[in-house]
RNA sequence: GGCGAGGUAGCUCAGUUGGUUAGAGCAUCGGAUUCAUAACCCGAAGGUCGGCAGUUCAAAUCUGCUCCUCGCUACCA
């Protein structure tokens, strides 16, 4: 879309407060999100930068049962760690908000009920799990129960956490409410959905027809499979006491779906902005412009003018809310703008493995700080360099170690370093007088000017490797050309002349000092200290007057040091350690369900029984066909165990099948009976077998 | 199983609409140099672009099939 945008409306997705985030996160939206924020900064245009902590949804109460304590404290810890960590590491937001403030509970609320004045909600009863004792509806989260898949037996009800499978409360064995620990009751409830089918053909036209080149070919595949598969009506309330009401009469106990405020939150977020600079009472804001004078509803035209460019930066994972739904959303309203573009990252894996904050398997933010506190920029480079744009990449600590000491030091560092030493060792400090141009000279000058105008043509096309290694580059041309030039050789003879050659160095520097701002910012800061140089202007770039002769240079130190082996070697262990902490920390059994009576253990009739053939299902994946020798018969069973065993290697072994069951159609092929597993804590399977073979038919009790 | 995205040099990744000897950085090897955080600069080597078939004068690029990885989704009593 080549459409002449006055403003620009950036959002960085709303990190989720129910823990610590990690350094995949930050490739995955933040970073590049801030550094096209500070390129439009420099350049001058006119843009808001907004995110904040997204605080709703079950997982939050969820997590605060975990921490035995309440929602609020836990969206207080995190929402403060977060945003501590977000600006330690440069994130110049322009507003770090949070769902919880008010404002946004309004504007959710609105928007709501502008939809449901509409007319384009549709009111539905379905049956939910409800918790007598409590007297509460059970989101998902709350219910637990043995896993279908793995035979964890706390997998909650919209997921089991050990084999990482989705579930539905209705498919868990044994559930129950963690809240009261009794078995939930199925009861009716009324919710209201957005009947995302409705506006197919609107979405084709929008997303399948006009953003066919635009936008990523992973978020467009995304959204084309999604629409593809048929689009359905998506419930935006749920049952639950910690949220946004519902702002209906009848809607006692009812607060909106997190996926519905979540992505309303930039909207809020830009009002609070708005309001708190136009009333001079900053409490979230943190303006990195001088926005001049603003009313209160200018927040206005960052979401309603068609000049306003919105874009969206999201890792994959959020990209059917931010393309699909929350689109869907601004459109039913009538008037929000769409987002232009929404360049969504894959993931960044850590050290050959997906990160994880609950495996442990992960940097998180602050352990990076705590860690590297002065070195925000060398992981923002880091991660610039390597980000995810087009399929998932890899962080390893090595890689860590090579950019910063290969590049950030030896070619970036070590030209500033070498241009800013020889300029006080034969000007005093101050820059040099330029003299007649040579050939040399006049190259390095056009291939200077390429640069800006290079890495912002990758910026504005969301390229932010391609254009972080142009940066880096642009320090090599330095490097060259006092490589070529040689001024310490005609320091003894011809001073005039490398006068002008550093000159032009120092110029090449300034120039590095305005064009690294948007990647590295504090470096660039402390650049700018060490030239006494004090430019922001991207349009001024590309030439060699930034800096004046005479002008007295600052004191020069170094930009960035090399990080030692035994550094990077601690850190790799002090992931490994992590990873089996937390593995540890899992280890103890899980609680014991709730009490049975004799008589209900006994109903169950649990046999030792012969795998007599085992084949795998035709068009699944999960699923064996078993022949089972029961001693009483022999019968069929439908086992989910083909990602565990080849039907090889468990034919012919013993196994323990509770033998009672009733029978179920699985693939359409009756399963009589239920093979028992033993589940590791990794999830793997193992067969309970008798210790020593037993004749089949053999009771278990 | 369905859908989507990937599979390019030892490693991490680029390759725009099909067009001459397929690129970059790191690592390796050689050279040059000493202003600089033993850094920089120049050069070399290294790939049958996952595999097979097809379209074309021409395929990493288009089509079909197939294998592998990742994501979403389904089967799990």
């Amino acid at each position: 879309m080549n459409k002449n945008y006055q403003r620009y409306t950036v959002t960085a997705a709303l990190p989720y407060a129910n823990g610590p985030k990690h350094i995949g996160h930050l490739a995955g939206a933040y970073i590049p999100a801030d550094v096209y924020v500070r390129y439009l900064r420099l350049s001058g245009k006119d843009v808001i930068f907004v995110c904040g902590s997204d605080e709703h949804g079950t997982a939050i109460p969820n997590q605060a049962l975990k921490e035995k304590t309440t929602p609020q404290a836990i969206i207080d810890k995190y929402d403060s760690l977060i945003r501590d960590c977000f600006y330690k590491l440069g994130m110049s937001f322009d507003i770090y908000h949070r769902t919880s403030e008010p404002i946004h509970h309004q504007t959710s609320q609105d928007f709501f009920l502008t939809l449901h004045q509409k007319g384009l909600l549709t009111e539905e009863v379905s049956e939910q799990y409800y918790d007598e004792e409590a007297k509460v509806f059970l989101a998902d989260r709350y219910i637990v129960g043995t896993c279908p898949k793995c035979g964890y037996a706390n997998a909650y009800g919209d997921q089991c956490e050990k084999c990482g499978s989705s579930l539905s409360p209705s498919e868990l064995i044994n559930p129950r409410s963690t809240l009261s620990g009794k078995s939930p009751v199925l009861r009716p409830t009324k919710h209201w959905y957005l009947p995302l089918q409705n506006y197919e053909s609107w979405l084709r036209e929008w997303i399948l027809e006009s953003h066919k080149e635009d936008w990523r070919a992973s978020v467009y595949g995304q959204c084309k499979s999604w629409i593809d598969a048929g689009l359905q009506p998506r419930a935006m309330t749920r049952d639950l006491n910690w949220g946004i009401k519902v702002p209906l009469p009848d809607a006692e106990g009812k607060v909106l779906y997190v996926w519905f405020d979540a992505p309303i939150g930039y909207i809020s977020a830009t009002r609070a902005l708005f309001e708190e600079i136009a009333e001079k009472k900053k409490k979230f804001a943190t303006p990195q412009r001088d926005f001049g004078k603003i009313q209160k509803d200018d927040w206005k035209k960052y979401w309603h003018n068609e000049e306003t460019k919105l874009v969206h930066f999201i890792g994959k994972d959020n990209i059917v809310f931010h393309c699909i739904i929350f689109p869907i959303m601004l459109h039913a309203s009538g008037e929000y703008i769409l987002p232009d573009n929404v360049p969504a990252n894959e993931f960044m894996n850590l050290e050959g493995d997906k990160m994880s904050t609950s495996r442990g398997w992960s940097i998180e933010m602050h352990e990076y700080l705590e860690d590297f506190p002065d070195k925000p920029d060398v992981l923002r480079y880091v991660l610039l360099t390597n980000l995810p744009e087009t399929k998932d990449s890899e962080f390893t600590w090595k890689d860590f170690q090579a950019k910063n000491n290969n590049e950030l030091v030896a070619i970036f560092g070590n030209f500033v370093n070498r241009a800013l030493v020889l300029t006080q060792k034969y000007f005093d400090n101050k820059i040099p007088a330029l003299g007649a141009l040579i050939d040399v000279d006049k190259n390095i000058i056009s291939e200077l000017k390429n640069f800006p105008s290079q890495i912002a043509f990758s910026l504005e096309s969301y390229r932010f490797r391609e254009a972080t290694a142009s940066l880096m580059d642009l320090a090599r041309l330095g490097n060259k050309y006092l490589a070529e030039t040689e001024p310490w050789k005609l320091a003894k003879n011809d001073l005039p002349r490398v006068g002008t050659i550093l000159n032009l160095a120092l110029q090449i520097v300034a120039n590095l000092a305005v064009v690294c701002e948007p990647f590295l910012p504090s470096s660039s800061k402390k650049l700018k200290e060490m030239l006494a140089f004090d430019g922001t202007d991207w349009t001024k770039t590309g030439s060699i007057d930034l800096m004046k002769a005479g002008h007295p240079l600052g004191n020069a130190s170094l930009l960035f040091e090399k990080i030692e082996d035994q550094v990077i070697e601690n850190q790799i262990k002090k992931l490994n350690d992590k990873k089996n902490a937390m593995e540890l920390a899992s280890l103890p059994a899980e609680a014991a369900k709730p009490e049975i009576s004799f008589e209900e253990f006994s109903k169950m009739d649990i046999r030792i029984g012969k795998i007599l053939k085992a084949e795998p299902v035709e068009k699944s994946k999960k699923l064996l066909k078993l022949q089972v020798d029961t001693g009483i018969d022999v019968r069929t069973v439908m086992s989910g165990i083909a990602e565990h065993f080849s039907p090889e290697e468990i034919t012919g072994k013993q196994i323990t099948i509770l033998v009672n069951l009733a029978p179920r159609k699985i693939m359409g092929v009756e399963s009589q009976g239920m093979i028992l597993m033993a589940s590791d804590k990794d999830g793997k399977l193992r067969l309970l077998q008798p210790s020593e073979v037993v004749a089949p038919g053999s009771k278990v009790s």
